[in-house]
DNA sequence: TTATATGCAAACGCTTTGCATCACG
DNA sequence: CGTGATGCAAAGCGTTTGCATATAA
């Protein structure tokens, strides 16, 4: 049932290109402003806020209105390229989904930011043991790990 | 490892007395302020806001200013009594921890928002796994479970 | 008596909205 | 061309802060 060979499925990070490739499969316009959106989302190395988008945007000379990131991020977000982590601060942060479409969950640098997705890794038959115990029926989970990545916590 | 039997450690609610308590032995002063809003946490039944809070002090003649809710479930999160969850919209939203005090998780009806704690069901364990694999040392997790209670389920 | 906690109102930061304009397809 | 997307600015929320006042211990 564990995928073992599915954890740690890879930097969630992703070219400009795949993002409006996708976009275009969705049937969705290929705008000035959605390119500039990928653009910046391309440059970020972890988790990252609609602030940074905005603010790398505007650094490369591709300013896009603050409502379009907002917009941008939701419709990137319906078409699975982008997930929503809520970070231990209580702060909203999106990070990439890399290549896996599946359920899967973030492991996230608490210094850098650099996050990676992790599978299934066994969760999901844990919780049927909590199903059975607690006379709940689950219908959804969300894990968010936090630590080092390799290179900071080599790096003091 | 895993400790089957502190699945499902029991209804997260508790008595507005047993809040001025603990806030007693840790050394907080005992205000009204503070009794209102025991009182109208003692009145949830699952997940709450800092709003509705504010509005069961209101309806039962114990008005708090709204700052005070906010300094009043910082506080009762510092102490441990009370727990933020960030529901699957996005909302912000507390709910209280029982008796529990040890590093746990909650599983949140989706319809009625009534919440049970869940102890560590093993999770510990499946990210020593990912720590291998991935390289990264992980520091903290947040697991939170949604789905249908007891109630909730049986009831359409 | 004195440090703590409260209330109030204003400030804040993030996110959304309405609406006229723009541009992708 | 026509519809969907954008920009702008204003509104909306939830949350925090500063400061004078009240109050628990």
């Amino acid at each position: 049932v564990v995928a073992a060979d599915r954890i740690a499925t890879g930097d969630d990070v992703f070219r400009s290109g795949e993002i409006m490739e996708a976009l275009g499969r969705a049937g969705y316009r290929l705008t000035r402003a959605r390119r500039a959106v990928a653009e910046a989302i391309g440059e970020q190395r972890g988790h990252f806020t609609a602030e940074q988008i905005l603010s790398a945007a505007q650094s490369r000379h591709a300013a896009v209105a603050r409502a379009t990131v907002f917009r941008s991020l939701d419709l990137l977000d319906e078409v699975g390229l982008v997930e929503r982590v809520d970070l231990p601060s209580g702060e909203h942060a999106w990070v990439g989904c890399g290549a896996s479409r599946d359920h899967h969950h973030h492991l996230v640098c608490s210094r850098c930011g650099r996050s990676v997705g992790i599978g299934d890794v066994g969760i999901g038959q844990l919780l049927e043991g909590v199903a059975l115990r607690s006379g709940y029926r689950i219908e959804s989970h969300r894990l968010e790990v936090f630590g080092l990545c390799p290179a900071c916590a080599t790096r003091p």
